[in-house]
DNA sequence: CGACGTGTTGATTCCTGTCAATACTCGTGG
DNA sequence: CCACGAGTATTGACAGGAATCAACACGTCG
Protein backbone atom coordinates (compact mmCIF):
# COMPACT_ATOMS: atom_id res chain seq x y z
CA UNK A 1 0.00 0.00 0.00
CA UNK A 2 0.79 3.29 -0.42
CA UNK A 3 3.39 3.31 -2.90
CA UNK A 4 3.56 5.29 -6.03
CA UNK A 5 3.67 2.13 -8.71
CA UNK A 6 1.91 1.11 -11.24
CA UNK A 7 2.37 -2.50 -10.61
CA UNK A 8 1.74 -3.11 -6.94
CA UNK A 9 3.12 -6.88 -7.61
CA UNK A 10 6.76 -4.95 -6.73
CA UNK A 11 6.03 -3.83 -3.63
CA UNK A 12 7.94 -5.56 -1.34
CA UNK A 13 5.89 -7.55 1.73
CA UNK A 14 6.93 -5.90 4.87
CA UNK A 15 8.24 -9.10 6.71
CA UNK A 16 11.27 -8.62 3.40
CA UNK A 17 11.84 -5.09 5.20
CA UNK A 18 12.90 -6.45 8.25
CA UNK A 19 17.12 -6.78 7.42
CA UNK A 20 20.13 -5.91 9.08
CA UNK A 21 20.56 -2.46 9.20
CA UNK A 22 22.84 -2.13 6.59
CA UNK A 23 20.58 -3.23 3.82
CA UNK A 24 17.70 -1.27 5.53
CA UNK A 25 15.97 0.76 3.34
CA UNK A 26 15.79 3.71 5.56
CA UNK A 27 19.36 3.29 6.34
CA UNK A 28 20.58 6.51 5.02
CA UNK A 29 17.19 8.77 6.19
CA UNK A 30 16.40 8.17 9.39
CA UNK A 31 17.69 8.95 12.87
CA UNK A 32 20.59 5.99 12.21
CA UNK A 33 21.99 7.88 8.91
CA UNK A 34 24.98 9.07 10.71
CA UNK A 35 25.64 5.87 12.30
CA UNK A 36 29.43 4.49 12.10
CA UNK A 37 29.68 0.44 11.84
CA UNK A 38 29.95 -0.14 14.93
CA UNK A 39 27.57 2.52 16.13
CA UNK A 40 25.28 0.81 13.96
CA UNK A 41 26.15 -2.43 15.19
CA UNK A 42 24.54 -1.46 18.56
CA UNK A 43 21.47 -0.15 17.13
CA UNK A 44 21.28 -3.07 14.97
CA UNK A 45 21.13 -5.16 18.70
CA UNK A 46 18.68 -2.80 20.03
CA UNK A 47 16.16 -2.51 17.53
CA UNK A 48 12.48 -4.65 17.19
CA UNK A 49 10.41 -4.72 14.58
CA UNK A 50 6.58 -4.78 14.65
CA UNK A 51 3.92 -4.64 12.52
CA UNK A 52 0.55 -2.71 11.98
CA UNK A 53 -2.24 -3.20 9.67
CA UNK A 54 -4.09 -0.23 8.16
CA UNK A 55 -6.02 1.26 11.06
CA UNK A 56 -4.29 -0.38 13.75
CA UNK A 57 -3.39 1.99 16.65
CA UNK A 58 0.28 2.09 17.65
CA UNK A 59 0.18 4.08 20.61
CA UNK A 60 -2.77 6.19 22.88
CA UNK A 61 -2.86 9.38 24.05
CA UNK A 62 -1.26 9.84 27.04
CA UNK A 63 0.05 6.25 27.74
CA UNK A 64 3.51 5.51 29.47
CA UNK A 65 5.73 5.64 26.36
CA UNK A 66 7.99 2.70 26.78
CA UNK A 67 9.94 2.63 22.74
CA UNK A 68 10.67 4.77 20.19
CA UNK A 69 11.64 4.71 16.85
CA UNK A 70 11.51 4.35 12.71
CA UNK A 71 8.52 3.71 10.54
CA UNK A 72 10.12 1.64 8.00
CA UNK A 73 7.12 1.26 5.83
CA UNK A 74 4.02 2.65 5.69
CA UNK A 75 2.18 6.15 6.77
CA UNK A 76 1.60 7.00 10.46
CA UNK A 77 -1.13 9.85 11.35
CA UNK A 78 -0.72 11.70 14.79
CA UNK A 79 -4.02 12.34 15.86
CA UNK A 80 -5.01 14.48 18.67
CA UNK A 81 -8.31 13.93 20.72
CA UNK A 82 -10.97 16.82 20.48
CA UNK A 83 -13.11 17.89 23.51
CA UNK A 84 -16.13 17.00 21.09
CA UNK A 85 -14.76 13.69 20.40
CA UNK A 86 -13.46 14.59 16.82
CA UNK A 87 -9.77 14.63 16.00
CA UNK A 88 -7.34 16.35 14.12
CA UNK A 89 -4.35 14.49 12.21
CA UNK A 90 -1.72 17.11 13.58
CA UNK A 91 1.18 15.18 11.80
CA UNK A 92 1.68 12.64 9.04
CA UNK A 93 5.27 9.96 9.39
CA UNK A 94 6.22 8.36 6.60
CA UNK A 95 9.25 5.94 6.09
CA UNK A 96 12.59 7.23 7.95
CA UNK A 97 10.20 9.79 9.98
CA UNK A 98 11.09 9.33 14.05
CA UNK A 99 7.95 8.45 16.46
CA UNK A 100 8.01 9.15 20.09
CA UNK A 101 10.04 11.28 22.52
CA UNK A 102 13.09 9.66 24.12
CA UNK A 103 12.78 12.31 27.34
CA UNK A 104 8.98 11.66 28.25
CA UNK A 105 7.33 9.08 29.84
CA UNK A 106 3.98 9.66 28.74
CA UNK A 107 2.57 10.39 24.85
CA UNK A 108 1.09 13.37 24.22
CA UNK A 109 -0.95 12.49 21.13
CA UNK A 110 -1.44 8.79 19.46
CA UNK A 111 -0.61 7.74 16.24
CA UNK A 112 -2.23 5.67 13.87
CA UNK A 113 -0.99 3.33 11.40
CA UNK A 114 -3.00 4.81 8.26
CA UNK A 115 -1.48 2.04 5.87
CA UNK A 116 0.19 -1.22 6.51
CA UNK A 117 3.52 -0.34 8.54
CA UNK A 118 6.39 -1.84 9.73
CA UNK A 119 8.34 0.15 12.94
CA UNK A 120 11.68 0.07 14.22
CA UNK A 121 11.21 0.21 17.77
CA UNK A 122 14.00 0.91 20.84
CA UNK A 123 13.70 0.57 23.97
CA UNK A 124 13.31 3.93 24.68
CA UNK A 125 15.85 3.85 28.35
CA UNK A 126 18.27 1.89 26.14
CA UNK A 127 17.89 4.36 22.80
CA UNK A 128 18.36 7.16 25.28
CA UNK A 129 21.52 5.82 26.62
CA UNK A 130 22.67 5.49 22.87
CA UNK A 131 22.14 9.01 22.49
CA UNK A 132 24.30 10.40 25.48
CA UNK A 133 26.99 8.13 24.25
CA UNK A 134 26.70 8.92 20.53
CA UNK A 135 26.38 12.34 19.47
CA UNK A 136 26.37 11.35 15.93
CA UNK A 137 22.64 9.82 16.87
CA UNK A 138 21.93 12.84 18.96
CA UNK A 139 22.43 15.11 15.88
CA UNK A 140 21.13 13.41 13.13
CA UNK A 141 17.81 13.51 16.03
CA UNK A 142 17.80 17.29 16.15
CA UNK A 143 18.41 17.71 12.79
CA UNK A 144 15.24 15.92 12.03
CA UNK A 145 13.27 17.39 14.90
CA UNK A 146 14.11 20.91 13.27
CA UNK A 147 12.86 19.32 9.96
CA UNK A 148 9.74 18.54 11.52
CA UNK A 149 9.36 21.87 13.35
CA UNK A 150 9.78 23.58 9.93
CA UNK A 151 7.32 21.67 7.99
CA UNK A 152 4.74 21.74 10.74
CA UNK A 153 4.91 25.56 10.57
CA UNK A 154 4.89 25.10 6.55
CA UNK A 155 2.01 23.44 7.00
CA UNK A 156 0.23 26.39 9.75
CA UNK A 157 0.18 28.44 6.26
CA UNK A 158 -1.23 25.95 4.41
CA UNK A 159 -3.93 25.31 7.27
CA UNK A 160 -4.51 29.12 7.94
CA UNK A 161 -3.98 31.18 5.10
CA UNK A 162 -4.59 28.82 1.72
CA UNK A 163 -8.08 28.90 0.16
CA UNK A 164 -10.02 25.61 0.08
CA UNK A 165 -8.55 24.28 -3.29
CA UNK A 166 -5.15 25.59 -2.55
CA UNK A 167 -5.36 23.65 0.41
CA UNK A 168 -6.38 20.05 -1.23
CA UNK A 169 -3.69 21.02 -4.01
CA UNK A 170 -1.55 21.38 -1.94
CA UNK A 171 -2.04 18.27 0.53
CA UNK A 172 -2.33 16.18 -2.93
CA UNK A 173 1.02 17.26 -3.96
CA UNK A 174 2.62 16.16 -0.42
CA UNK A 175 1.36 13.17 -0.37
CA UNK A 176 2.96 12.56 -3.70
CA UNK A 177 6.62 13.80 -2.52
CA UNK A 178 6.46 12.26 0.54
CA UNK A 179 5.97 8.70 -1.18
CA UNK A 180 7.84 9.36 -3.92
CA UNK A 181 10.76 10.01 -1.50
CA UNK A 182 10.01 7.28 0.55
CA UNK A 183 9.77 4.44 -2.21
CA UNK A 184 12.57 6.14 -3.72
CA UNK A 185 11.70 8.54 -6.82
CA UNK A 186 8.73 7.20 -8.99
CA UNK A 187 9.69 8.56 -12.05
CA UNK A 188 6.51 8.33 -14.76
CA UNK A 189 4.15 6.61 -12.52
CA UNK A 190 2.39 9.25 -10.56
CA UNK A 191 -0.08 6.87 -9.34
CA UNK A 192 -1.06 7.75 -5.77
CA UNK A 193 -2.45 5.01 -3.52
CA UNK A 194 -3.84 7.28 -1.13
CA UNK A 195 -3.69 5.73 2.53
CA UNK A 196 -5.76 8.85 4.06
CA UNK A 197 -9.85 8.71 3.66
CA UNK A 198 -11.51 11.99 3.12
CA UNK A 199 -12.23 12.69 6.71
CA UNK A 200 -8.59 12.02 7.51
CA UNK A 201 -7.40 14.27 4.80
CA UNK A 202 -10.66 16.64 6.30
CA UNK A 203 -9.11 16.44 9.28
CA UNK A 204 -5.65 17.21 8.43
CA UNK A 205 -6.98 19.97 6.09
CA UNK A 206 -9.68 21.58 8.77
CA UNK A 207 -12.42 21.05 6.24
CA UNK A 208 -14.78 18.77 6.34
CA UNK A 209 -14.82 15.80 4.52
CA UNK A 210 -17.84 16.96 1.99
CA UNK A 211 -15.33 19.86 1.17
CA UNK A 212 -12.75 17.71 0.35
CA UNK A 213 -14.51 15.48 -2.19
CA UNK A 214 -16.09 18.62 -3.90
CA UNK A 215 -12.20 20.13 -4.43
CA UNK A 216 -10.89 16.51 -5.70
CA UNK A 217 -14.18 16.08 -7.85
CA UNK A 218 -13.24 19.84 -9.41
CA UNK A 219 -10.02 19.00 -9.82
CA UNK A 220 -10.80 15.60 -11.59
CA UNK A 221 -13.32 17.75 -13.84
CA UNK A 222 -10.51 19.76 -14.57
CA UNK A 223 -8.39 17.71 -15.91
CA UNK A 224 -5.94 17.75 -13.51
CA UNK A 225 -6.62 14.79 -11.34
CA UNK A 226 -7.55 11.25 -12.51
CA UNK A 227 -9.48 8.44 -10.55
CA UNK A 228 -7.38 5.76 -11.15
CA UNK A 229 -8.77 2.83 -8.91
CA UNK A 230 -11.11 3.04 -5.51
CA UNK A 231 -8.32 4.70 -3.26
CA UNK A 232 -6.20 5.83 -6.36
CA UNK A 233 -4.93 8.94 -7.87
CA UNK A 234 -3.25 9.91 -11.17
CA UNK A 235 -2.07 13.65 -11.06
CA UNK A 236 -2.12 13.66 -14.98
CA UNK A 237 -0.94 17.79 -15.17
CA UNK A 238 1.51 18.40 -12.44
CA UNK A 239 2.42 21.94 -13.23
CA UNK A 240 -1.48 22.72 -13.28
CA UNK A 241 -1.41 21.10 -10.07
CA UNK A 242 0.83 23.06 -8.21
CA UNK A 243 -0.56 26.22 -10.05
CA UNK A 244 -3.93 25.09 -8.22
CA UNK A 245 -1.38 24.81 -4.75
CA UNK A 246 -0.43 28.53 -5.27
CA UNK A 247 2.88 27.31 -3.71
CA UNK A 248 5.19 30.61 -2.04
CA UNK A 249 6.39 32.76 -5.28
CA UNK A 250 9.39 33.31 -2.85
CA UNK B 1 6.40 46.16 27.49
CA UNK B 2 4.78 43.03 27.31
CA UNK B 3 5.18 42.54 30.98
CA UNK B 4 2.15 41.42 33.22
CA UNK B 5 2.82 43.54 36.07
CA UNK B 6 0.30 46.69 38.02
CA UNK B 7 2.84 48.91 38.07
CA UNK B 8 5.27 49.34 34.65
CA UNK B 9 7.70 51.34 36.40
CA UNK B 10 8.80 48.04 38.02
CA UNK B 11 10.44 46.76 34.57
CA UNK B 12 13.79 46.85 34.37
CA UNK B 13 15.58 48.49 30.94
CA UNK B 14 16.69 45.98 28.36
CA UNK B 15 20.26 47.08 29.27
CA UNK B 16 20.04 46.60 33.10
CA UNK B 17 19.59 42.71 31.79
CA UNK B 18 22.67 43.10 30.04
CA UNK B 19 24.72 40.78 32.66
CA UNK B 20 27.06 37.75 33.15
CA UNK B 21 25.34 34.55 32.54
CA UNK B 22 24.95 33.45 36.10
CA UNK B 23 22.91 36.86 36.77
CA UNK B 24 21.10 36.11 33.68
CA UNK B 25 17.15 36.37 33.86
CA UNK B 26 17.15 32.89 31.63
CA UNK B 27 20.08 31.11 32.82
CA UNK B 28 17.44 27.86 33.87
CA UNK B 29 15.23 27.78 31.34
CA UNK B 30 17.30 28.61 27.91
CA UNK B 31 19.40 26.73 25.71
CA UNK B 32 22.35 27.09 28.76
CA UNK B 33 20.40 25.68 31.22
CA UNK B 34 22.07 22.60 31.16
CA UNK B 35 25.51 24.18 31.49
CA UNK B 36 28.08 23.70 34.06
CA UNK B 37 30.03 26.23 35.00
CA UNK B 38 32.87 25.80 33.00
CA UNK B 39 30.40 25.54 29.86
CA UNK B 40 28.62 28.37 31.01
CA UNK B 41 31.84 30.84 31.15
CA UNK B 42 32.68 29.23 27.66
CA UNK B 43 29.11 30.68 26.77
CA UNK B 44 29.27 33.79 28.21
CA UNK B 45 32.80 34.29 25.98
CA UNK B 46 30.93 33.50 23.10
CA UNK B 47 27.99 35.77 23.61
CA UNK B 48 26.86 39.13 21.83
CA UNK B 49 23.65 40.96 22.77
CA UNK B 50 21.87 42.85 20.87
CA UNK B 51 18.52 45.26 21.52
CA UNK B 52 15.61 45.86 18.83
CA UNK B 53 12.79 48.63 18.86
CA UNK B 54 9.13 47.19 18.39
CA UNK B 55 8.66 46.57 14.76
CA UNK B 56 12.22 46.28 13.84
CA UNK B 57 13.51 42.72 11.69
CA UNK B 58 15.75 41.11 13.14
CA UNK B 59 16.22 38.61 10.66
CA UNK B 60 14.92 38.42 7.19
CA UNK B 61 13.76 35.57 4.90
CA UNK B 62 16.03 33.67 2.98
CA UNK B 63 18.65 36.07 4.58
CA UNK B 64 22.83 34.25 4.92
CA UNK B 65 22.55 32.65 8.82
CA UNK B 66 25.37 33.84 10.65
CA UNK B 67 24.17 33.50 14.26
CA UNK B 68 21.66 31.82 16.56
CA UNK B 69 20.44 32.81 19.89
CA UNK B 70 18.33 33.51 22.86
CA UNK B 71 15.31 35.58 23.58
CA UNK B 72 16.55 37.45 26.75
CA UNK B 73 13.32 39.56 26.62
CA UNK B 74 11.11 40.61 24.29
CA UNK B 75 8.05 39.32 21.92
CA UNK B 76 9.43 37.93 18.69
CA UNK B 77 7.60 36.96 15.56
CA UNK B 78 8.31 34.51 13.35
CA UNK B 79 6.43 35.37 10.11
CA UNK B 80 5.99 33.45 6.58
CA UNK B 81 5.49 36.09 3.81
CA UNK B 82 2.66 35.04 1.51
CA UNK B 83 2.88 35.00 -2.62
CA UNK B 84 0.09 37.59 -2.35
CA UNK B 85 2.16 39.79 -0.19
CA UNK B 86 0.01 39.08 3.46
CA UNK B 87 1.87 37.41 5.57
CA UNK B 88 1.70 34.53 8.77
CA UNK B 89 3.13 34.76 11.96
CA UNK B 90 3.93 31.20 12.19
CA UNK B 91 5.72 31.26 15.88
CA UNK B 92 5.92 33.71 18.82
CA UNK B 93 9.24 33.21 20.66
CA UNK B 94 9.18 34.50 24.59
CA UNK B 95 11.89 35.14 27.00
CA UNK B 96 14.33 31.90 26.97
CA UNK B 97 13.47 30.69 23.45
CA UNK B 98 15.54 29.95 21.22
CA UNK B 99 16.14 31.46 17.31
CA UNK B 100 17.63 30.35 14.09
CA UNK B 101 19.25 27.15 12.99
CA UNK B 102 22.53 26.36 13.64
CA UNK B 103 23.09 23.83 10.66
CA UNK B 104 21.39 26.05 8.18
CA UNK B 105 23.24 28.48 5.94
CA UNK B 106 19.91 30.64 5.50
CA UNK B 107 17.13 31.65 7.24
CA UNK B 108 13.34 29.76 6.12
CA UNK B 109 11.40 32.87 7.79
CA UNK B 110 11.79 36.11 9.05
CA UNK B 111 11.57 37.38 12.62
CA UNK B 112 10.45 40.97 13.78
CA UNK B 113 10.93 42.08 17.65
CA UNK B 114 7.11 43.07 18.55
CA UNK B 115 7.74 44.61 21.87
CA UNK B 116 11.39 46.09 22.33
CA UNK B 117 13.93 42.96 22.36
CA UNK B 118 16.47 41.60 23.82
CA UNK B 119 18.70 39.27 22.40
CA UNK B 120 21.68 36.81 23.61
CA UNK B 121 23.58 36.13 20.15
CA UNK B 122 26.01 33.07 19.56
CA UNK B 123 28.15 33.56 16.61
CA UNK B 124 26.82 30.38 14.61
CA UNK B 125 29.92 28.77 13.84
CA UNK B 126 31.00 28.94 17.14
CA UNK B 127 28.07 27.98 18.44
CA UNK B 128 28.15 24.63 16.49
CA UNK B 129 31.69 24.03 17.37
CA UNK B 130 30.45 24.23 21.30
CA UNK B 131 27.49 22.37 20.39
CA UNK B 132 29.59 19.72 19.28
CA UNK B 133 32.13 19.22 22.32
CA UNK B 134 29.58 20.27 24.60
CA UNK B 135 26.77 17.42 24.87
CA UNK B 136 24.98 18.84 27.46
CA UNK B 137 23.90 22.20 24.78
CA UNK B 138 22.98 19.75 22.61
CA UNK B 139 20.33 17.94 24.93
CA UNK B 140 19.12 21.05 26.18
CA UNK B 141 18.56 22.58 22.47
CA UNK B 142 17.28 18.81 21.48
CA UNK B 143 14.74 19.46 24.23
CA UNK B 144 13.24 22.54 23.54
CA UNK B 145 13.01 22.08 19.49
CA UNK B 146 10.98 18.99 20.70
CA UNK B 147 8.81 21.19 22.85
CA UNK B 148 8.61 23.84 19.89
CA UNK B 149 7.06 21.17 17.64
CA UNK B 150 4.69 19.38 20.16
CA UNK B 151 3.93 23.52 20.76
CA UNK B 152 3.67 24.06 16.97
CA UNK B 153 1.17 21.18 16.75
CA UNK B 154 -0.70 21.85 19.09
CA UNK B 155 -1.44 25.41 17.75
CA UNK B 156 -2.04 22.99 14.79
CA UNK B 157 -5.31 22.15 16.31
CA UNK B 158 -6.25 25.31 18.12
CA UNK B 159 -6.07 26.67 13.88
CA UNK B 160 -7.90 23.92 12.18
CA UNK B 161 -10.37 23.14 14.87
CA UNK B 162 -12.01 26.06 16.84
CA UNK B 163 -14.22 28.22 16.27
CA UNK B 164 -13.10 31.97 15.97
CA UNK B 165 -14.29 32.63 19.62
CA UNK B 166 -11.93 29.69 20.74
CA UNK B 167 -9.48 30.79 18.63
CA UNK B 168 -9.08 34.40 20.51
CA UNK B 169 -9.78 33.17 23.34
CA UNK B 170 -7.07 30.19 23.58
CA UNK B 171 -4.57 33.14 21.76
CA UNK B 172 -5.25 35.42 25.10
CA UNK B 173 -4.88 32.50 27.34
CA UNK B 174 -1.21 31.25 25.86
CA UNK B 175 0.02 35.12 25.73
CA UNK B 176 -1.01 35.40 29.49
CA UNK B 177 0.50 32.35 30.38
CA UNK B 178 3.65 32.55 28.35
CA UNK B 179 4.05 36.19 29.74
CA UNK B 180 3.64 35.01 33.68
CA UNK B 181 6.12 32.59 32.86
CA UNK B 182 8.51 34.73 31.00
CA UNK B 183 7.80 37.80 34.11
CA UNK B 184 7.91 35.05 37.02
CA UNK B 185 4.64 34.61 37.49
CA UNK B 186 2.68 37.78 38.73
CA UNK B 187 0.43 36.45 41.07
CA UNK B 188 -3.23 38.70 41.11
CA UNK B 189 -2.36 41.06 38.40
CA UNK B 190 -4.02 39.51 35.44
CA UNK B 191 -2.98 42.95 33.50
CA UNK B 192 -1.61 41.50 30.29
CA UNK B 193 0.17 44.05 27.79
CA UNK B 194 -0.47 42.94 24.91
CA UNK B 195 2.61 42.63 22.18
CA UNK B 196 0.66 42.12 19.25
CA UNK B 197 -1.36 44.22 17.25
CA UNK B 198 -5.00 42.88 16.16
CA UNK B 199 -3.90 42.45 12.68
CA UNK B 200 -0.47 40.29 14.12
CA UNK B 201 -3.11 38.13 16.23
CA UNK B 202 -5.41 37.54 13.08
CA UNK B 203 -2.31 36.52 10.99
CA UNK B 204 -1.49 33.85 13.86
CA UNK B 205 -4.93 32.61 14.08
CA UNK B 206 -5.61 32.80 10.24
CA UNK B 207 -8.69 35.23 11.02
CA UNK B 208 -8.86 38.87 9.67
CA UNK B 209 -8.34 41.62 12.06
CA UNK B 210 -11.94 42.68 12.03
CA UNK B 211 -13.02 39.50 13.65
CA UNK B 212 -10.35 39.64 16.15
CA UNK B 213 -11.50 42.83 16.88
CA UNK B 214 -15.36 41.66 17.34
CA UNK B 215 -14.59 37.79 19.17
CA UNK B 216 -12.18 40.52 21.63
CA UNK B 217 -15.58 42.84 22.32
CA UNK B 218 -17.20 39.71 22.88
CA UNK B 219 -15.18 39.04 25.30
CA UNK B 220 -15.67 42.16 26.84
CA UNK B 221 -19.18 42.26 26.90
CA UNK B 222 -19.55 38.86 28.45
CA UNK B 223 -17.62 40.01 31.26
CA UNK B 224 -14.63 37.82 30.74
CA UNK B 225 -12.10 40.93 29.72
CA UNK B 226 -11.21 44.30 30.60
CA UNK B 227 -9.88 46.90 28.23
CA UNK B 228 -6.98 48.05 31.00
CA UNK B 229 -5.18 50.60 28.55
CA UNK B 230 -4.67 51.31 24.86
CA UNK B 231 -2.94 48.10 24.62
CA UNK B 232 -3.52 46.44 27.79
CA UNK B 233 -5.90 44.04 28.94
CA UNK B 234 -7.29 42.39 31.53
CA UNK B 235 -8.60 38.92 32.33
CA UNK B 236 -11.64 39.75 34.93
CA UNK B 237 -13.14 36.11 34.25
CA UNK B 238 -10.13 33.32 33.84
CA UNK B 239 -12.42 30.14 34.34
CA UNK B 240 -15.13 31.91 31.66
CA UNK B 241 -11.95 32.32 29.66
CA UNK B 242 -10.63 28.95 29.46
CA UNK B 243 -14.36 28.08 29.35
CA UNK B 244 -14.37 30.03 26.21
CA UNK B 245 -11.51 28.79 24.74
CA UNK B 246 -12.85 24.98 24.59
CA UNK B 247 -9.65 23.32 26.14
CA UNK B 248 -9.53 19.56 25.55
CA UNK B 249 -11.13 17.70 28.62
CA UNK B 250 -8.51 14.95 27.83
C1' DC C 1 -27.49 -10.71 -0.95
C1' DG C 2 -27.56 -7.26 2.48
C1' DA C 3 -25.23 -4.25 5.65
C1' DC C 4 -21.85 -1.14 6.71
C1' DG C 5 -18.32 2.18 5.83
C1' DT C 6 -16.89 5.43 2.51
C1' DG C 7 -17.47 8.69 -1.23
C1' DT C 8 -20.27 11.80 -3.99
C1' DT C 9 -23.70 15.22 -4.82
C1' DG C 10 -27.48 18.49 -3.60
C1' DA C 11 -30.03 22.29 -0.83
C1' DT C 12 -29.84 25.44 2.79
C1' DT C 13 -27.98 28.26 6.54
C1' DC C 14 -24.86 30.86 8.86
C1' DC C 15 -20.43 32.56 9.68
C1' DT C 16 -16.56 35.07 8.29
C1' DG C 17 -14.24 37.85 4.84
C1' DT C 18 -14.68 42.00 2.46
C1' DC C 19 -15.57 46.77 1.93
C1' DA C 20 -16.46 50.98 4.24
C1' DA C 21 -17.00 54.54 7.73
C1' DT C 22 -15.78 56.23 12.16
C1' DA C 23 -13.21 56.52 16.59
C1' DC C 24 -9.08 56.23 19.04
C1' DT C 25 -3.86 56.63 20.07
C1' DC C 26 0.36 58.56 19.58
C1' DG C 27 4.00 61.14 17.57
C1' DT C 28 5.26 65.35 15.05
C1' DG C 29 5.51 70.01 14.29
C1' DG C 30 3.42 74.44 14.28
C1' DC D 1 -0.39 73.46 24.11
C1' DC D 2 -3.02 72.29 20.37
C1' DA D 3 -3.63 70.75 15.53
C1' DC D 4 -2.72 67.52 12.36
C1' DG D 5 -1.88 63.05 10.31
C1' DA D 6 -0.64 58.25 10.17
C1' DG D 7 -1.50 53.98 12.07
C1' DT D 8 -4.63 51.19 14.62
C1' DA D 9 -9.12 49.73 16.58
C1' DT D 10 -13.96 49.41 16.42
C1' DT D 11 -18.38 48.91 14.39
C1' DG D 12 -21.67 48.30 10.49
C1' DA D 13 -23.62 46.34 6.01
C1' DC D 14 -23.27 42.93 2.76
C1' DA D 15 -22.03 38.90 -0.08
C1' DG D 16 -19.66 34.56 -0.77
C1' DG D 17 -18.36 30.24 0.57
C1' DA D 18 -17.91 26.45 3.56
C1' DA D 19 -20.39 23.85 7.18
C1' DT D 20 -24.41 21.44 7.93
C1' DC D 21 -28.05 18.35 6.99
C1' DA D 22 -29.62 14.95 3.89
C1' DA D 23 -29.94 11.65 0.20
C1' DC D 24 -27.81 8.47 -2.74
C1' DA D 25 -23.95 5.72 -5.05
C1' DC D 26 -20.13 2.70 -4.55
C1' DG D 27 -17.16 -1.03 -2.79
C1' DT D 28 -16.17 -4.56 0.52
C1' DC D 29 -17.18 -7.69 3.83
C1' DG D 30 -19.66 -11.00 6.16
Amino acid sequence: MTSISNNPENRPTLDSLIVRCEDCPIRHRAVCSYASPIELAELNDAKTYKTYRKGEEIVGECEPLTRVGSVVHGVVGLTALLADGGAQIIGLLFPSDFLGRHDRTHTHYSAVALSDTLMCFFDKTRFTALLERRPSLMQRLLEMTLDDLDAAREWQVVVGRKTTRQKVASFVLMIAERLERADGCDPQGQIIDMPLTREEIADHLALTNETVSRQLTQLRTAGILHKAGPSALQIVDRAALIEAAGVRSI
